[in-house]
DNA sequence: CTGAAAGCGCTTACAG
DNA sequence: CTGAAAGCGCTTACAG
């Protein structure tokens, strides 16, 4: 490739001096540059194909339009849909994204701040594949950021994240509402505070119908939820609703249900509290899901984050998106006979 | 956060020029700078947490020891494993990846690489989520590029892909092996040169053994492929083995079996060619793969990029790598009866 | 062995 | 209205 055209270049094909080609492409010519050399010199950019070189720019200016995005793999991979939002938004606004994949280990983490920092981000978006607690490092302190699916439990950073709790309330009211009281929940074992949100959730929408704590079933896997699973339906007093905290549990529900040749939604309701992997509504039947807001937050996150980088201090420090439902085939009305016994 | 410490702010300390301060920090201070001065420069640069600008750096060197990286969503989201490995390989040498979702719009696709191209990067790597023939586009010409999961019909740029035909032959081949003859291929309703590719492998396979073609059964989603397989498998002539292009796919055959009280391998053998989402494999019985190889190729296109932006040409067109099989429960031996009829 | 100078490609006051 | 100059933070020949 040929050599890319600098300001000088266009400079002197027209006959002017650098500095009235930096006006005029950065819009400030009016009042500045005549219109005929304004002309002259926009024409003579397009022509030699002339994009500033923004390493200069930035160097000069203090301003990269440069986000560093950290993000990591959660158990069902990247966040996807939010760093497609957050990407589609940023751009949109002039600014290039590097996202860079921190890894779990903290060492890592801070490496790969230390390479954005040396770049000169503008500011930082944290983008959590699950909810967590994510304590801000100190190397993040002199440079703006923000949180998204995550927070600050010293809520110095702003922070973008979904009521999992209220999600969890939603759906099991979704079920008491149709009758359902013994209520079965299908959880992963590996513990975490999103897994604590989402059972209070749960218990707490019980407790305050005057209903017993939900029936506790922790599962491994997909495989492992279908085993757990059906040994509850098959015992005593089995529940007729089943809420599960993710996708491949409400698949492993699914299973275990035609296996034990249960019909849903007749013999066995189904929510799932996760819909990330579009799985879940694709089954028949769809079944229920809570859904988490990635495109609002992602939307809403930047754009708080653009905010605070043109100065004005929006002084929100939690936002908070609920989790909306979606009610599908898996939910059924409890039969009269059964809600007697 | 105190402004950054400058190279000039070391020379100060040390009482030295910013010259020896940059020979030093670049390891070239041997032969060019005492021992002694050495030292107390690593020392002051140390103690003032010095880290050199690399906008300044870059503009100077014309290096930037940048990756741009240009990937898209797919039906599955982005390639969230060959965008891990490619990130982890690239950083550890040393590189930052900007990484750009381009969308679906050619002309979104040339806006991301203009902006990639201002910000001087010494190079692209373009991902793809599923293999695809992708034709760069001119402003990519004068900047190295490496392609993953796609390859370039006019050979000009090189390229690492899987060998998906490969790997509906072999999926083909372990079916027969067991005594299968009557194979179903379920396929997804949206055509592409993957969908040929992978039908065109199994066909190839069964072909050479001097079977008929396979049975080809087009779905749009797992919903419709539960019931398209269902169809078919209480037909006249059903297949004794069903291979998905998809993994969904493999699930639907997996809930039409239990639905229609077929046991799976027993009465019915699946292999998905596909594995991404880790969605077979975790089923049960567990449904054998044919992997892309994703971790594979990005390691090595990454180091063939490296490689090339050494200097050295290592006159590579195009890399394919072998997508293995992965044998599980899902697969098992005809019955002699069956066979028979 | 060491420092002063030039220059990467821009922007931004500042004189005229 | 316009150009010459300084400077962003570095690196790289080049004198001494």
């Amino acid at each position: 490739m040929a050599r890319r055209a600098t300001a000088q270049d266009v400079a002197n094909l027209v006959g002017v001096s650098r500095s009235s080609v930096s006006l005029v492409l950065n819009g400030r010519g009016e009042g500045n540059i005549s219109a005929a050399k304004q002309l002259a010199i926009l024409e003579a950019a397009s022509q030699l194909n002339y994009r500033p070189n923004t390493l200069a720019q930035s160097l000069r200016s203090h301003r990269t339009f440069t986000l560093g995005i950290l993000t990591w793999m959660g158990p069902s991979g990247f966040p996807q849909r939010m760093l497609h939002t957050a990407c589609e938004k940023t751009t949109a606004a002039g600014f290039v994204s590097i996202w860079m994949d921190t890894g779990p280990a903290p060492d890592q983490e801070a490496q790969a701040i230390s390479s954005l920092l040396d770049r000169q981000v503008d500011a930082f978006l944290v983008v959590a594949p699950e909810l967590v607690e994510y304590d801000p490092p100190e190397a993040l302190a002199g440079t703006r950021t923000l949180l998204i699916n995550c927070r600050d439990p010293g809520r110095r950073v702003t922070s973008v994240v979904p009521d999992e709790f209220g999600g969890a309330v939603r759906a099991a009211q979704l079920l008491m509402d149709r009758g359902h009281t013994r209520i079965g929940l299908l959880v992963e074992e590996q513990p975490s505070a999103l897994r604590e949100d989402r059972v209070a959730g749960v218990r707490a929408a019980l407790a305050q119908a005057g209903l017993p704590d939900p029936l506790l079933v922790p599962a491994a896997d997909l495989r492992g939820g279908a085993t757990a699973i059906r040994a509850v339906l098959t015992g005593p007093a089995a529940p007729t609703a089943v809420i599960t905290t993710r996708e491949r549990l409400a698949l492993a529900t699914v299973l275990a249900a035609a296996e034990l040749g249960l019909h849903i939604p007749e013999d066995l309701s189904v929510i799932s509290l996760e819909d990330g992997e579009r799985l879940a509504s694709d089954l028949r039947p769809a079944v229920a899901t809570i859904e988490r807001p990635d495109a609002a937050m992602a939307e809403e996150a930047v754009a708080l984050l653009l905010q605070e980088l043109t100065g004005e201090d929006p002084d929100v420090r939690q936002l908070t998106f609920v989790c909306p439902s979606h009610l599908r085939g898996s939910v059924g009305t409890v039969r009269r006979e059964t809600v007697g016994r």
